[in-house]
DNA sequence: CATGGTATCTGACTTAAGTCAGATAACTGT
DNA sequence: ACAGTTATCTGACTTAAGTCAGATACCATG
């Protein structure tokens, strides 16, 4: 009757299989057999240097060079040396190559959206796509230093305060996101962190360095798709790792009684409770860690 | 950035490819190419009819007859005639092929524990893993004639009670679901019926044989990972068609003000409202549908 | 029992994919 | 400038997968 949690995982994988192969197979649909095919949209999605391609593919280095000669002949790609390292080869998408590829670009996005179309709560199938996608992409999850009055940094924002509102069950003026001293998150002083899953991002971190005495912690976000996979621990590390760096003797942070799974995080690695340090009416916790 | 429904989709399809990648690969870890490994899991998981296993793997007549051959020559399945049709063959594990059957199985099993494992919040990946599986494989869910005092309906019942106590914030006795008069909705005074995707139980509905003038139509539960896929509708439609069947001039349900879906959906399917037609405490809407 | 239809099998092919051992040319550090 | 390393390419293979046209044996029907 297929309850069990491994039954559970196996009909998940049952089913990707079987979508997965279809997926497959619209990529057959240009006459060109599969192995070229990827190559073509490695190209098209910016992976240029042949042993990326190869890399990312997971391919044979004399497979992939045939593969490219043949895309050459069809006219579709070029290749040149690389201008620091003549060894290296870069490809680049032809003319005949850009509209090809958009081609496969229009069929894939055919795909996805007559799949959404069929489900009457694609909200709902997307959130599940998310989270599962970022489960299986767990381990090329990167950290990126962004300014954060960039977009994607204030998109992160947006949803963090979208996350404490929803947990105060208070509204948070919005405009809070684009942060009045956001250059306290700028190196030299401080450092803002955006997680991205395969260019999605899915958590941030602010890192703000306002006086000698200590730098501070603050607007820890992990997206709902990406709870479970230790992000906020990555992304509190990496956060020591720069305060180090950049000669803070100590970090503090301040926490609200809502954010349970926070506070329980930052007493597992190394956090002690401290007396109030700020007069802001929010928080009802605060940490402190030597460095 | 990608956070538009298409490239959030396509970002699931890219994790989903990889993944299924290395599924595949874990299947190549008994020295036996794919295809053999394919056929001989699929007899392994009851396919035994020849014509079965090559519709269920999409191949051809003669490759699945030439690999069908090749595990027979390693002496891990057997083939005999079809006992009513001689033209059909059967195909069966061996002794030997049950072990390499359960040694497939084994690293299946593995694998998923060992994703499950890596998880913090391994329920919240299988609900989105058991929502994605129900949307890929919508076209494949079948409805079956279940007695009501089986297991599985039992199952489906104290899901359906599980969800009511959520919606209505109050408890109801669990006990509940062992109904004491199912026998009102086994053939041939009702039906129950549960709805299968790949042996997983997904939702139900219950048709009661009570009087003469109606039946009532009971219990219609669908599970979170199945909303919007129209599966209510699917179940209602098919206790309609019972309904006649089983010579029933109408149909009678009753329902309450917290389940405006359901609602909405009897409305749009052209029952209409009628008068409060029993004592019971918990229905505020009642209707009916003339057959 | 002849006829047309069906399920499986065989043999002769093609194509895709991958492997591996050098060859070649360019880089790096001493 | 030379030895060792690295990135890509070439050629000669192997294996897997799939296609297709018959062949064979069995079934259903008049």
């Amino acid at each position: 009757m297929m309850l069990d949690p491994v039954a559970r995982f196996r009909r998940f994988a049952r089913a990707a299989v079987t979508e997965v192969g279809a997926l497959d197979h619209s990529f057959l649909g240009r006459g060109r057999p599969l192995g070229v095919a990827r190559i073509l949209n490695a190209i098209g999605h910016g992976k240029t240097d042949v042993g990326e391609i190869r890399a990312y593919l997971g391919l044979d280095s004399g497979l992939v060079s045939r593969l490219l000669r043949g895309l050459e002949d069809e006219g579709l790609i070029e290749t040149t040396p690389h201008p620091d390292d003549g060894r290296r080869r870069i490809a680049s998408l032809t003319r005949a190559g850009e509209a090809e590829f958009a081609a496969y670009e229009a069929l894939s996005n055919e795909r996805a959206e007559r799949a959404l179309a069929r489900h009457a709560n694609a909200d709902a199938l997307l959130a599940a796509m998310d989270l599962v996608a970022s489960a299986f992409g767990r381990d090329q999850i990167e950290l990126v230093e962004i300014d954060p009055r960039a977009e994607v940094a204030r998109y992160c924002l947006g949803e963090y305060y979208g996350e404490l509102a929803r947990r105060f069950e208070r509204d948070f003026d919005v405009r809070l996101s684009a942060d009045p001293d956001a250059e306290t998150m700028v190196r030299p002083r401080g450092v803002f962190l955006v997680a991205f899953s395969d260019d999605m991002p899915i958590g941030c971190v602010g890192l703000k360095g306002t006086c000698a005495e200590y730098g501070e912690v603050k607007r820890l976000w992990v997206a709902p798709a990406a709870r479970g996979l230790g992000l906020a621990k990555r992304l509190m590390d990496r956060t020591e790792a720069i305060a180090r760096e950049l000669q803070m003797p100590a970090l503090r942070l301040d926490t609200n009684k809502a954010l349970p799974e926070a506070i329980a995080m930052y007493r597992k690695s190394g956090w002690t409770e401290i007396d109030r340090f700020n007069d802001d009416p929010y928080p009802d916790f605060f940490f402190e860690k030597r460095l």
